[in-house]
DNA sequence: TTTGGATTGTGCCTGATTGTACAAAAAATC
DNA sequence: GATTTTTTGTACAATCAGGCACAATCCAAA
C-alpha cells in the first residue's frame, strides 16, 4: 500500500466492484477471490488485486478476501458509508424515473428534494416528492447543504441550471444533458447520455 | 494518419466532439478550432488534435477544421451517417422515459420496437409504441435484423435479457440494469448505472 | 507437524496515453 | 508583396496503466 494519490481510473472501478460484491453477499456468499470477482466484472484478476492494494492489505492469501470486509471498505473509501441527500433537478421523463426509482436507498444516497420551473408541475406530487420551484433551489440546497445534483433539464438550459447548482455550493453533478458542462474545478460531473453510449458502440459494428 | 487499430479511449471522446459540434452549427458557426473545441468539451486541445488526426488531415493551417466537413468525417467514422434500428427492453420508469425521448432521430438512431413480459403491459401503448411481448423478441429482432439494444429491465432479469438479445444476434447494449453483463466478445456493452456514477464522485467530495 | 493447493501483493516490463514544442502552411494585416 | 498571426499535424519525451510472474502466506488435510 502506497498512500499516495489514487488515478480516477481506478475509483471508477470501485463502484464496479462493489456492485458486484454486493450480488455475491446477496446470494450469501462469505468470500471471493480476485478471480471470481473479475469474471463477474468482467476485468483481470490481476488488475483487480492491483486496484484494491492501493489502498491496504484487505485480502487474504489462500483464502481470499471477506466479502463483508472489503465491501466495508470500499464504502469507506467511496466515503458510501454514510447517505448522501441528492436533488433532482428537471422533472421530465428521466427525473421522474430517478425520483420513483428505488435503488438509491442502498447505496449512500437519498434524494431528498425535486425541483423544476415549469409552473404546471410545481407543487404537483412526483411519487413521494412534492415539486419544489426551481426560483428557490438556490436557498434551499444552501439550507439543507445538498452537495450532489442529478440534472435532467433540457440541454438549452443545462448550463444555466449548472451555473445555478454550483452557485449553490453543489460539487457533484450527475448530468443528464446531452451536452459538455462548463464548471469549476472543484467542481465533479459525470454524463450521461445515452447517444453518446450507443455511438460508441456503432464504430465497431 | 496512420490507419492502425484506433484505441477505444479516441473512439469515446469522438460522439462527444461531435455533440460539440452539433451545437456549434446550431448556433451558426461555419469554422472552429482544436482550442475552441477544447474549452467547449474540457479537453485539451493537442489531444483532439491528435484524436482528429488518427483518420485524416480534416483541418486547415490558420484556419482550423470546418465544422459541417468535420462531422460528416466523425459520422462516417462513428457509423452514425445512416439511422440504427434500436429496441427497447422493458418498459418501466426508464424504458418509458427512453421511448418518449425524442433526441436519438437526428443523431443516428431509431427505435422501432419496445418489449416488455408482463402482461399488463403488452399491447398497451407507449408513446407511440405498442408495447410487444418479451416472448416474440427472438422472431422480431432476427426478422428486422436488429443490432442494437437499450435494456432497462430490473437487476434480476438482465443477464437473461442479454442471453436473449445475444441469441437473437444483437451486438450492442446499452445497459441501465445495475449489473455486470457476461456477453461473448463480439458484443459490446455500455453501462448506465446512476449509482456508480455517483459513486464515482463522492470519493472526492 | 508436514505437505499441497490456493491466492494475495508487488516488482518488473511493455505498451498505451498524454503533454510539449515546433515546422509548415494558411490567412490576415500592413 | 512582405510580415505577422493563427492553427494544424506530428516528432519526441514523459507519464501512466496493465499484464506477467512469483515469493510469501494461509488453509486444509493427512
Amino acid at each position: 500500500m502506497t498512500t499516495e494519490k489514487i488515478p480516477d481510473i481506478i475509483i471508477g472501478r470501485l463502484p464496479i466492484y462493489l456492485r458486484a460484491l454486493q450480488r455475491l453477499a446477496d446470494s450469501g456468499e462469505q468470500t471471493t477471490s480476485s478471480q471470481e470477482l473479475g469474471e463477474l466484472v468482467g476485468i483481470s484478476a490481476a488488475q483487480i488485486r492491483k486496484d484494491i492494494s492501493q489502498f491496504g492489505e484487505f485480502g487474504k492469501q489462500g483464502t481470499g478476501y471477506s466479502i463483508p470486509f472489503l465491501m466495508e471498505k470500499l464504502r469507506n473509501i467511496l466515503k458510501v458509508d454514510r447517505v448522501w441527500e441528492v436533488v433532482i433537478v428537471g422533472m421530465g421523463d428521466i427525473g421522474h424515473a430517478l425520483a420513483n426509482y428505488n435503488g438509491f436507498n442502498n447505496r449512500g444516497f437519498h434524494v431528498s428534494m425535486v425541483f423544476d420551473n415549469d409552473p404546471k408541475k410545481i407543487g404537483h406530487k412526483v411519487g413521494d416528492f412534492e415539486v419544489l420551484d426551481a426560483g428557490t433551489m438556490n436557498e434551499k440546497l444552501k439550507a439543507h447543504k445538498i452537495r450532489i445534483a442529478m440534472l435532467c433539464v433540457p440541454a438549452a438550459s443545462a448550463q444555466e441550471a449548472a451555473d445555478q447548482l454550483v452557485k449553490a455550493g453543489v460539487k457533484a453533478i450527475l448530468n443528464y444533458a446531452p451536452i459538455s458542462l462548463n464548471v469549476p474545478e472543484d467542481v465533479h460531473v459525470q454524463y450521461i447520455d445515452p447517444v453518446t453510449h450507443l455511438q460508441r458502440m456503432t464504430y465497431y459494428l
